[in-house]
RNA sequence: GGGUAGGUAGCUCAGUUGGUAGAGCACAGGACUGAAAAUCCUGGUGUCGCCGGUUCAAUCCCGGCCCUGCCCA
């Protein structure tokens, strides 16, 4: 895509004189609409995927999965796009990676934002490709709403505008609570509606995309209620029992604090560029900068990122629980990885 | 041993001039489409240290005991 390097560069440009991620007002280029988000023929169809909550063991399920039904995988995950987060994302190892190709990892530098819609159409280019391979499409990943995306589809609305979400906020910040409920029932009295007055962010986009665009974004929303056809998609969701789900977290967190994790937020913090303000949001790197900062404690700051994943896997479950598209693998721990991958296999096929 | 402050939710604490109690965090459930590992909403989960007394009624008042912190020996 031809746009896509020019974009990146006014990016970085902008960003060498903005230290500060929190709204940057930096000037984005409008994107063009070269991809057809609304497909009648949603491309996220037909390919496989294996999701759960952190730490359920996608990554190596999923390796070994993919080589049986001779698939590449497509990583499903908001975090894993960006390079150098890499321990604290749990990124497939090099050698995983050399058994199954993969997709959708490592492709922004971590000064860049990152979005939904960038991931979406990077990925419908990515199935191009594997299935032009004559390969099957795995997608192994637990970032709920990117899944959601791929089987429902993402409407071709207005990109987002760093400037008019920083005047929105800062407008917001200086008014009454409810000004951009307020501002937003003007136009669009159906999301004020659905949307609590408290819910900044997505007031802010709604707004956004009504001024934008002149047509509210409830009306842009409407076609992703409808799952996607049960024959033509397959979602395998790894269900560990909760406290053993909540004893991995925990194991993981340890393992990454004896892997380099510290040395590897401590290299984020010297680089040239500052890490962008989606990547900044990663789970464990602003503890441990807080940590790197004398904020905290070493251990306040382990048991804070442990805490703080259990809370986003609790999260994952509710969004799988509301996906009908989902389909439950019940796991316990004595289970081997053979016998899983035998199990799931069956259910894909 | 004497004095003193305290013991209330998983944690840190508030409170009831006597009518069986409430905040933050934790935890649980939910929402969610161009920030999503983000953000937002809802919910109190309890032998008010133990034993007795007074009272229609005690977590609260009285007595004793146990435990913790601090001060003096």
């Amino acid at each position: 895509m031809c746009w896509s390097n020019s974009y990146a560069a006014t990016k970085h440009l902008t960003l060498c004189n903005n230290h500060n991620f929190q709204f940057s007002d930096y000037f984005a280029m409008p994107k063009p609409q070269d991809t057809n988000f609304d497909h009648p023929d949603n491309p996220g169809w037909d390919c496989w995927y294996l999701t759960g909550p952190t730490a359920s063991g996608k990554t190596s399920v999923g390796v070994a999965l993919a080589e049986e039904m001779e698939a590449e995988i497509i990583s499903l995950d908001s975090m894993a796009v960006y390079r150098e987060l890499d321990v604290g994302t749990a990124k497939p190892s090099d050698e995983e990676r050399m058994m199954v190709p993969h997709h959708m990892i490592d492709v922004v530098d971590p000064s860049e934002d990152y979005s939904l819609a960038e991931y979406v159409t990077s990925a419908y280019e990515a199935i191009r490709g594997i299935k032009r391979r004559g390969k099957k499409v795995l997608f192994v990943g637990g970032t709920p709403l990117y899944l959601k995306a791929m089987l429902r589809g993402i409407f071709a609305g207005p990109a987002a505008d760093p400037k008019l979400r920083k005047e929105l906020y800062e407008k917001s910040q200086n008014a009454p609570p409810d000004f951009l409920h307020n501002e937003l029932k003007k136009n669009d009295p159906e999301s004020a509606q659905r949307l609590h007055p408290n819910d900044t962010k997505r007031l802010i986009r709604a707004i956004e995309v009504f001024r934008k665009s002149g047509i509210p974004i409830s009306e842009w929303q409407k076609q992703f209620d409808q799952p996607a056809p049960v024959s033509r998609c397959k979602v395998i969701v790894l269900d560990w029992p909760r406290e053993e789900l909540y004893d991995r977290i925990n194991r993981r967190v340890d393992h990454m604090i004896d892997n380099g994790f510290l040395d590897e937020v401590q290299r984020l913090t010297k680089r040239f560029l500052p890490i962008s303000k989606t990547a900044s949001q990663a789970l464990g790197y602003k503890e441990l900068f807080d940590y790197l900062d004398k904020k905290m404690s070493l251990h306040t700051a382990v048991e804070t990122i442990k805490q703080n994943t259990r809370q986003f896997a609790k999260r994952q479950m509710t969004w799988f629980r509301s996906l009908e598209e989902c389909q439950f693998f019940s796991l316990q721990p004595k289970m081997t990885k053979s016998l899983i991958v035998e199990q799931i296999k069956g259910l894909m096929m």
